[in-house]
DNA sequence: GTCTATAGAAAGATAGAC
DNA sequence: GTCTATCTTTCTATAGAC
């Protein structure tokens, strides 16, 4: 019942994808070669094809997996009580768990494009369900008078685009530390929904 | 000193530049072949040469040309006289302007990892130009009290992303038309920097 | 499970005819 | 100015040995 000597499918399949991923990221889908992974993973090109049925579906399961685990992230958050504070719950969520994966954000935002159509709508969908989280705290603090909302649709997109930008210019060791970064950017969304400067 | 019959260069390199952008902005730059581009063009793959230095180079033209062409444009705006009203200027034009060139946008976002070094020194100079128009308009408010932003530096960063991600979602004949779309986000810009509702 | 070898297609770029 | 033809390289993916 021992598992044959030499065996290393559950070292090599998730360096595959972690490499994968690096390079992706790096260099874009459509520029990286299974060469290219193969070279750095230690195998053969051949070899890669035990652990991915094709390319697409390694890109695929790379963005699969990253929005699955923001899902489950935020759903094991023990949620504040009041809109406000979901608001500031959320966004320091959202920026230390993004800034914690840059290159899965990275991809999951550039590679779309590279997604077959029926790849592209699961993807999409999941996307989707983690707009919901925010606009449902938006409505919910329109519904209750304490944010100044025009529109919760157009805000969720603003504040998840200001919110993901952080990503494409925060580097280890900067200016501000990730926490201080946190702080600015939960006053400046507070604000953007109508919310006094401090609670 | 007539031109000889059949010379087509000002009419196929403009052609060359704008096939190249529709292509790289679907599918991307990697992902298109020199060959794809010269079969839209009209014209054999050898024929783009005469156009282009090669693949980089043409590239790189159409994001500095995007680039260039949006300083100008805002060069050209009749700056308004308040900090508050130069916001509302900045957002308005930043929306316009990125609305009305869609693919220029997304290739120039998308495909800076794929300029080599000199290439991408020189766009995100250009780059950081234009994120000084809107830093000196924070900077300017600030100063005069008008304005509550505790980091001019992240603000920018924070209103340029929020106002870019609108080109992630409009889509032509959508629920909301351009204008009403940058009073919305103006009414959320003016509130991010602690301006009241209105002015 | 990984290897070598290779099939088969397509890439960027150039040469030289017209 | 555009063409055909081609050089050279590289790609994804598969077949079959071990």
């Amino acid at each position: 019942m021992a598992r044959k000597t030499g065996s290393h499918s559950e070292i090599t399949g998730p360096k595959v994808r972690a490499v994968a991923l690096a390079l992706f990221a790096r260099h874009g889908y459509a520029a990286v070669s299974m060469r290219q992974i193969a070279a750095k993973v230690g195998v053969q090109a051949g070899a890669l094809y035990l652990y991915t049925a094709d390319k697409q579906s390694l890109l695929f399961e790379l963005m699969r997996s990253h929005m699955e685990t923001l899902l489950n992230a935020w759903a094991q958050q023990d949620l504040a009580d009041s809109p406000q504070d979901q608001l500031e719950q959320f966004t320091r969520f959202h920026i230390r768990f993004h800034l914690d994966r840059t290159e899965a954000v990275f991809v999951s935002y550039m590679e779309l494009r590279n997604l077959t159509a029926d790849n592209f709508a699961i993807i999409e969908g999941l996307r989707k369900r983690y707009e919901e989280v925010l606009e449902n705290i938006l409505i919910t603090g329109q519904a209750n008078r304490v944010f100044d909302v025009p529109d919760t649709k157009l805000a969720t997109l603003a504040v998840i685009a200001m919110l993901t930008g952080v990503n494409t210019w925060y580097r280890d060791g900067g200016r501000l530390s990730a926490d201080k970064i946190e702080a600015i950017y939960g006053g400046m969304v507070r604000q953007a929904v109508g919310l006094p400067d401090q609670a």
